[in-house]
DNA sequence: AAGGAAGGCAACCGCGATCGC
DNA sequence: CGCGATCGCGGTTGCCTTCCT
């Protein structure tokens, strides 16, 4: 029953790659494009697996990677998309431009991960060892929080890659005029759809819900943070069964939740948009209605507006919630650690872009608890600006946007 | 200068998801 | 609907390089 390797052929190479093997590859991929990895090894002329060509040239030899040292940009966003994402490399590749999810998972794995350990921070779960022991209520809330986004962006992420295969095969199917390059997309990624010039609809929602962040904020003004920017993020609770292991392990992402939000358009083409949830609503079921064009994803993103939105995405959780802050991805710590944790690489580097755009801010500890309000806030809101922003420059060719 | 330890990274392995017959 | 083939992903391994003593 169980399949066989496929590299167990007597005869096939294992181990590193030659130039001239190299040339071979990149020779007919270039001519052919890669069509089926099974067959390519032998019409190449290689004595090799089609997996181990597949890594090959998706790892190293596609044209379109980067290689060498990651920026600090790169470095800090590889750690905020990991404390939302987990090990999802392939979804952390995807929004940097140009790294596979092979080379993001050995950085992570060779620097990151350390740097993290060393500072007393749990690589997992990306909390200060200390805080395991503080009570759970608070976090676990807002773990619970964020597990209902990462549920509902589960399902989002299928419903993406669905309609991005389904687009595919209609492009293929009409003929398409598509280059005779077979190029695989960064990260191995389904192709995209073909007419990217409008974003699946299905993130307008994200824009949506962005926007009533930046309401929330301007409007609470010094005062208060849109609590469920910052304090206490509230989501739509998908129907799907879900794994709740933890942040970090089997929950997807928020960062990609909110992906695809141009944060110009979430502050001001959504402006208007009345703090009102069921404004908000009308809004979400407007652009899922009309947009998602390809059945199955449409049924499933309307079954998701319907039976999850509208169950437990209340006004309260998106204009009420609590200020009782330590919100570990939500806040400013989050931020500030990012920043601490590159700053602590220690030797040439600096916070000086403006990825960090808070750096150099004393280190009050993140402390998102009560009180302090006015900073706090500007801190959140400028950290998930920086996410909008992270995720709005995501690459327009990633095929995730 | 030599040997061992540690680090870095390319590549492999195995599993789950999806596709096509 | 079932089954085999294929693909993609994440975890792991092992080799090579660099650092340290």
């Amino acid at each position: 029953m169980g399949r066989t390797p496929c590299c167990d052929k007597v005869g096939l190479k294992k181990g590193p790659w030659t130039p001239e093997e190299d040339q071979k590859l990149l020779a007919y991929i270039d001519e052919h494009g890669h069509g089926s990895w099974r067959a390519l090894p032998s019409k190449a002329g290689l004595q090799r697996c089609g997996k181990s060509c597949r890594l090959r040239w998706t790892n190293y030899l596609r044209p379109d990677i980067k290689r060498g040292k990651f920026s600090l940009q790169e470095e800090q966003t590889i750690i905020q998309l990991h404390a939302l994402l987990g090990n999802r490399w392939s979804a952390i590749a995807t929004h940097l431009p140009k790294r596979t999810d092979n080379e993001i998972k050995n950085y992570w794995n060779t620097h990151l991960k350390k740097r993290l350990t060393k500072m007393g921070i749990d690589p997992i779960t990306h909390k200060p060892k200390n805080e395991a022991l503080l009570s759970n209520d608070g976090q676990s809330k807002n773990a619970a929080n964020l597990s209902h986004m990462a549920q509902w962006e589960s399902a989002r992420l299928e419903a993406e890659a669905r309609l991005a295969r389904q687009s595919k095969l209609r492009s293929n199917s009409l003929g398409s005029s598509a280059a005779p390059h077979e190029f695989a997309p960064a990260s191995n990624k389904p192709v995209g759809p073909p007419t990217p010039s409008t974003p699946p609809r299905c993130l307008d929602i994200l824009k949506a819900w962005s926007g009533v962040w930046a309401n929330q904020a301007s409007e609470a003004g010094s005062g208060g943070p849109p609590a469920s920017l910052g304090c206490d993020l509230e989501s739509p609770t998908s129907t799907i069964s879900y794994s709740t292991t933890g942040i970090g392990e089997g929950t997807t992402s928020f960062v990609e939740f909110v992906g695809g939000i141009g944060k110009e358009e979430g502050e001001e083409n959504w402006k208007g948009i009345q703090n009102s949830s069921a404004q908000l609503l009308d809004q979400f079921k407007d652009g899922m209605e009309n947009s998602v064009s390809f059945d199955t994803s449409h049924d499933m993103m309307s079954h998701m507006a319907m039976t999850s939105v509208e169950d437990s995405w209340n006004p309260e959780s998106l204009g009420g919630g609590n200020s009782n802050g330590n919100n570990l991805y939500g806040g400013s710590f989050m931020k500030r650690f990012t920043e601490l944790l590159v700053n602590s690489s220690g030797g040439d580097r600096s916070v000086s872009d403006g990825g960090g755009s808070g750096g150099g801010e004393s280190d009050s500890g993140g402390d998102c608890g009560g009180g302090s309000g006015g900073e706090y806030c500007e801190d959140n809101k400028n950290y998930w600006n920086s996410i909008l922003d992270l995720v709005n420059s995501s690459p327009s060719d990633s095929p995730m946007f």
